[in-house]
DNA sequence: CAAACATATCGATAAATCTCGATATGTAGA
DNA sequence: TCTACATATCGAGATTTATCGATATGTTTG
């Protein structure tokens, strides 16, 4: 892994509620109520249920998510109308080892 | 180690020359030359030559040693007139952790 | 195709950060 | 105590980030 994106990746870290974001999707169904129409959570959650845990405007969660997935910290996937996301857990393990 | 800390540690992190500060304090004998008073580097390097390295305004470089040591990133230590400034690696291994 | 809905993008404004020069503080030595 | 020097702090302007409402895009279903 390279600077630029240990940065990018640590300024998605910097903020809060993208710090809650991520600590939630380690647990998402103790964090968040069953999806409709998928029925598990293996691609993750729902932007619109982050969205509604956060308190902040849509627009902001789907700036803040986009910005997580650019930097590798999300795996966004598209189901329908529905964007899920879930940790990168190996983009973790290499920020976390850049700082060994 | 509680949310705050990683939010100030990792907004430390998000800026390339604290990052590079960071890097280089791995490894002084090869990043800086040796000192004049101290004849090692066992609690780090001055913040001049640290500055020096950077090209950026001392005052700048001081702030930013100042914020890294705060969060708890740096140990700094006083001799005399100069300040030396060395990786924490414990809190280093905390911050690892909390994204494990 | 039209309506409904989830998400993304586009300005805009307020707040925070970056970075500097100027100045203050602390320390060593004449 | 006076000077020199290393570091810290202050105040300010430029840049970046946070966050919003409005609007655009994409998807499903009637």
């Amino acid at each position: 892994m390279d600077e630029l994106n240990i940065i990018d990746i640590s300024k998605s870290l910097s903020n809060p509620v993208r710090l809650n974001i991520l600590n939630w999707l380690k647990e998402p169904e103790s964090n968040f109520p069953p999806h409709e129409t998928v029925k598990h959570f293996n691609d993750g959650v729902c932007a619109s249920y982050i969205q509604e845990k956060t308190q902040l405007s849509q627009s902001t969660i789907s700036t803040y998510l986009s910005m997580m997935e650019k930097c590798g910290l999300l795996i966004s996937t598209r189901h329908g109308k529905w964007s899920y996301f879930k940790r990168n857990e190996e983009v973790l393990r290499c920020y976390r080892e850049y700082f060994e």
